[in-house]
DNA sequence: GATAAAATCGACCAATTATGTCGAATAGTC
DNA sequence: GACTATTCGACATAATTGGTCGATTTTATC
């Protein structure tokens, strides 16, 4: 047994359940390991999630680093760091910020702060270097703008995880991102944008089912 | 306050995210009542977990029951049951079942049970028939079929829980409708089939970006 | 507005549950 | 077979949570 194989398993229940249902028995048993093993790697309880989140902001960042390499420019930069965002809301369940926020309220903020620094300062220099170039409104505070959306991410993310019930997450943050983009974007710059996003557009439609769009295609016949 | 409140609340929160993240405290502090006030009405925790199943199995009930209601044939009618089902299976979260499994199993195992007689023998009944009416396959043993899809939907449900990831649920419960219905359908009845599926795809079609459609749509141009 | 009854509060206790420890057992190496 | 490294799971201790109860507030009635 080694410690990555470990953090690993953490870090897929964690992020995919929340923290709180699994006890250190819990997991050393889905391991097929003792308890005294798991300790063997990991002090305490705390020191797994810490290094969980450690985990959690490098994959992170290592997504946006990946979405930088891209020969792009200042629309297309926007758009894939948002992407980047959005699918890391998707994958990651609110289950785990709520537990990480209420028993390891230190950590919980660590990892926000993070995160935050890793996303918003590339936003807000693609945003500002847009706006010189005409892509994005004049009037945007780019700044203010950044600061705003962090709110909006964060409440659509609490809001998705509510209503799981009525319209799929997919949906929940694609709508959002278009909210935002459309808001962002100068009026003469639109045809570019929707030409950008129909470049996204393979992969939010895996979503829709092939069979309706074939039994529309019959009906046309 | 009221008992009822208490029950909806405890409802939304329990089949949305689970019922041990939910403490008793957590539940009062939630209505801004106290725990005295709590207990005035639900004798214990279990006492509120049961009640909360009943109105889970009674809901469920009155689901199929409005479903039936319609004027409708047997393909119809198994359309309609599985779309209750699916609708169901996404609305409610795993979670509710492994808690409930887990520390209130005679409930648990009462729940399941109780669900699965209000839908087994309804699409039961309608697979019987609509093989006599020829519009299902002859060859279908339908109870054996009707187990299987018990044994079938339990998994996609488990399934569909672990792969929020990469899928949403929708599209999981979506794909595993088609193959069953795909599945029983008499060759000569796909058209029919396909007919009814696209009166069904307004509700699935919520779930495809608007603004997609529109970019093609300009694209065409 | 005085009095009684009903409802609410939240501190408290007891029981459950989880974390982290430790001696014993097992596997591997020379 | 002796020595080391690793693993096991029972156990003690700490933390959490279900459930209780007297004190207090609110409501109803005269």
């Amino acid at each position: 047994m080694n410690e990555t194989i470990i953090l690993e398993t953490a870090f897929r229940l964690f992020t995919t359940q929340g923290i709180q249902p699994f006890t250190m028995d819990e997991i050393a048993a889905r391991l097929a390991i003792s308890k005294k093993t798991l300790y063997r790697f990991f002090t305490s309880r705390a020191d797994l999630v810490q290094q969980v989140c450690r985990l959690v902001a490098a994959n992170f960042n290592q997504a946006l680093e990946e979405a930088d390499q891209a020969d792009a420019d200042n629309l297309q930069r926007v758009l894939s760091h948002m992407t980047v965002n959005m699918d890391f809301c998707k994958k990651t369940s609110v289950a785990f910020f709520t537990d990480l926020q209420k028993h390891y309220p230190v950590e919980y903020t660590h990892l926000v702060h993070t995160l935050n620094n890793f996303i918003y300062p590339r936003v807000l220099k693609v945003l500002e270097e847009g706006i010189v170039e005409g892509v994005f409104r004049g009037s945007l505070h780019p700044q203010l703008v950044v600061t705003i959306l962090q709110q909006h991410i964060q409440k659509d993310f609490e809001f998705a995880a509510e209503l799981v019930n009525d319209y799929s997450k997919d949906e929940v943050f694609r709508q959002a991102l278009y909210l935002f983009l459309y808001g962002v974007i100068a009026p003469e710059a639109i045809p570019r944008l929707e030409n950008e996003l129909k470049k996204y557009s393979f992969a939010t439609r895996l979503a829709q089912p092939k069979e309706i769009q074939q039994i529309e295609t019959d009906q046309h016949k």
